[in-house]
DNA sequence: ATTAATTTTTAGACAAGTCTAAAAATTTTA
DNA sequence: TAAAATTTTTAGACTTGTCTAAAAATTAAT
């Protein structure tokens, strides 16, 4: 098994890989808060288990053993996060800390019967998609509103900032997940955007719309 | 908060407690898998925290403050152990050292909607209490099967072994948590016993009779 | 009541994971 | 393309929790 700081640099390269191909050391120390010198002790230890491919000053990609790893661990934190908001009814903002700790509990019999007894859910409550035991999942794309045009819309079907501070102001104006919006005006001095949301209208920063994703 | 290893030494040291007054360096060591002297460090630190009463060469006793955090994990683990056998159907004895991942989970508000999730349940899977969020439980009496005379009977109500092996054993034979029992005889040459259970006779050792408990 | 056996503590070492400060490599800029 | 800025790595140190070996204290035994 692997230690506890392993698969939080697992995790953290992961959702780095997403946005840049190769991963550098700086980058994976501002996600887990701590410094370059820290990251390539640790980027040593990987790569002799090879859980990484990793060379000197070129950054880091996952290998396929550290990549399963990883995905296996945020299957267990987006099912608990399903979990504590639909059977804890805890508010999708609550649930984050939480899940990063139990995303660590090793039974893979666990999480397999915890994925039965929720009826094997597809997202997790902040709408991203829950890897099945194999691993696989639709990497579905996403886009921000802040691509769209006046008229144009679509169903809310992501974030992509999951701060508590971000979900709070999103439930606040109705801007949740599964809820139908239409971009009725962008504001040209700013790029903010006038939405309609079913029978509400909001206006909103560009730096919301960015983080606001729709399904293409 | 305390580290992973201090809640393992309180937890330990809480359980041992329950035997012996005035628990000793080895007993923790013997508890723990570790050697004398690792405890005896781990002593000093607790000790500089206040969360147990400890001077050189005297054993240890958990102060108030110790004790407030060792009853907590115990209602964490015992609450854990109760989802995965009522909600996950897991099996009495495949659930102890899951727990012993999950009982070290922080969030207070979570163990507490949990237990409300379970309807507040009193008794783990293995018949021990489970203590309330202030810390309270009934700590009422349980006396092993192997005091018992001919004739003499009770309710199933715990265990003092809780290895699988043991719990396995007990499930095959039919002993488990609330069967009434009635000893019909015991033999004299090694102290076993011939109990009927319900519409069954089973004969089990002194060794099995003193590990099962029955209400006083 | 000494000696012997056992238990407990101290001393010194090691692995994991982190840090700061400085050196080396890479990238940017002029 | 050489100097400047940035990024990354190395070197050495610190903390936590553990270990072995040896010393000290306690308990048991003759």
């Amino acid at each position: 098994m692997n230690t506890l700081a392993e698969e939080n640099y697992l995790k953290a390269i992961y959702h780095l890989s997403l946005n840049d191909l190769n991963v550098s050391t700086n980058q994976i120390a501002a996600a887990l808060n701590t410094k370059a010198a820290s990251v390539t002790d640790m980027l040593k230890k990987l790569a002799d288990k090879e859980l990484i491919n990793y060379e000197k000053y070129q950054g880091v990609t996952l290998s396929a053993s550290g990549e399963k790893i990883a995905v296996h661990i945020i299957r267990k934190h987006r099912l608990w996060e399903y979990f504590l908001v639909e059977k804890l009814n805890f508010k999708w903002d609550e649930v984050h800390e939480m899940a990063e700790e139990m995303e660590h509990i090793s039974s893979v019999e666990l999480i397999d019967r915890l994925d039965k007894f929720m009826d094997y859910p597809k997202h997790d409550p902040h709408g991203d998609p829950i890897p099945d035991r194999d691993g696989n999942f639709k990497k579905y794309e996403l886009k921000p509103i802040s691509g769209l045009s006046v008229n144009e819309g679509g169903v809310i079907s992501g974030v992509r900032d999951h701060s508590s501070s971000f979900l709070q102001y999103l439930e606040k104006q109705q801007l949740t997940i599964g809820k139908k919006i239409t971009v009725t005006d962008v504001i040209e001095y700013d790029n903010s955007m006038i939405l309609q949301v079913e029978n509400a209208t909001t206006h909103i920063s560009r730096e919301v719309a960015k983080n606001l994703l729709i399904a293409i």
